[in-house]
DNA sequence: CTTGGTGCAAACAATTTGCAAGCGC
DNA sequence: GCGCTTGCAAATTGTTTGCACCAAG
């Protein structure tokens, strides 16, 4: 496999398999199906489908939800979006070619996500599916605690009532 | 620790837990709060917030959603009860005391839930605690997959649409 | 030109909230 | 009796659907 060189490039390759894709499962090309996944390649990690809206929207796209959502779920069965459910009931996105498996782990506090990797998971998944009969297709592990400055932020009775919001730049980069 | 002789012995036991940490809490002991966590009790494994209201209802409780999802919350706070998000925005609940830690496997076909339980996962949540400094409260590992007989079934192009639906059963054994 | 895809708004489903009445402390 | 908890219904939130129009093949 080789690496991308920088950024445009990837973005190149990630639009001609979902072309590719497309075609092959008899959908078409629309524009604001090729246009929601370059926004995507273009942000970092994870956001959730109103995100991605307004995001779309502070671009000046001409998008509605339903698109969006309708797009979402066809980069997921591309494998080009992976959709995770990090407790409460929003489903977040993130871009997953090019990107190794991993696994999250989520702050109660700040609502901060970060990533890590660990081969036993496999092994897991390998054993299980043996075990149990069960052919495994994909997985989601998250682990749930308190990161290190949250951690601080308490120990000074800093209580927060709802994660910090992460908001959509309007304009940024243009 | 030692086990339970039978599932009444049980109740007691959790109701009295209940009952100790709503005073440690300074909630007060409704009636309502009681039977919600009874009749979770005498159900197995994994229901949703709507079934569990239905069931009430059909055991002739005059409780509303509102109490069900508030006590739901105070019984996961306890570790009475545990919260899952198998994919699909349904939150699915399980009693939990007495049982030891485990995971899940869900049929992507049927929806059947089992569980299993690999010592590899106490593992990665220590040490990914430790390396990325977060203090780990809990997790969630779902496997999904298809199921030995769904299988099959798929073998023979047999598609459902949606996975079988478990209904509450009014008036079992009262 | 056929028909799948779109934007928009209304519909839906799960959960939360506002409010008056009730009951635990 | 005070005020948390309740039941009920209305509100919210995230996602899906219906429909008329548009544009990809």
């Amino acid at each position: 496999m080789s690496l991308q060189r920088n950024e445009q490039e990837l973005i190149q390759q990630v639009l001609k398999i979902f072309s590719a894709k497309l075609e092959t499962g008899g959908f078409r090309k629309t524009p604001e199906r090729f246009a929601i996944l370059e926004e995507i390649y273009k942000r970092t990690d994870h956001f959730d489908a109103e995100a991605l809206y307004i995001h779309m929207k502070n671009r000046s796209y001409r998008v509605s939800r339903a698109t969006v959502y309708n797009t979402l779920e066809l980069l997921v069965n591309c494998d080009l979006v992976k959709k995770h459910q990090f407790g409460r009931n929003l489903a977040q996105y993130e871009k997953s070619y090019g990107y190794k498996q991993h696994d999250h782990v989520i702050c109660a506090h700040c609502g901060k996500v970060v990533e890590f990797c660990d081969p036993r998971v496999q092994q897991i998944k390998d054993m299980v599916g043996e075990l149990l009969n069960f052919k495994i297709s994909h997985h989601s592990l998250n682990l749930y605690g308190v990161c290190g400055s949250c951690q601080k932020e308490m120990e000074f009775g800093i209580v927060r009532q709802l994660p910090k919001v992460e908001v959509d730049e309007p304009g940024w980069g243009d």
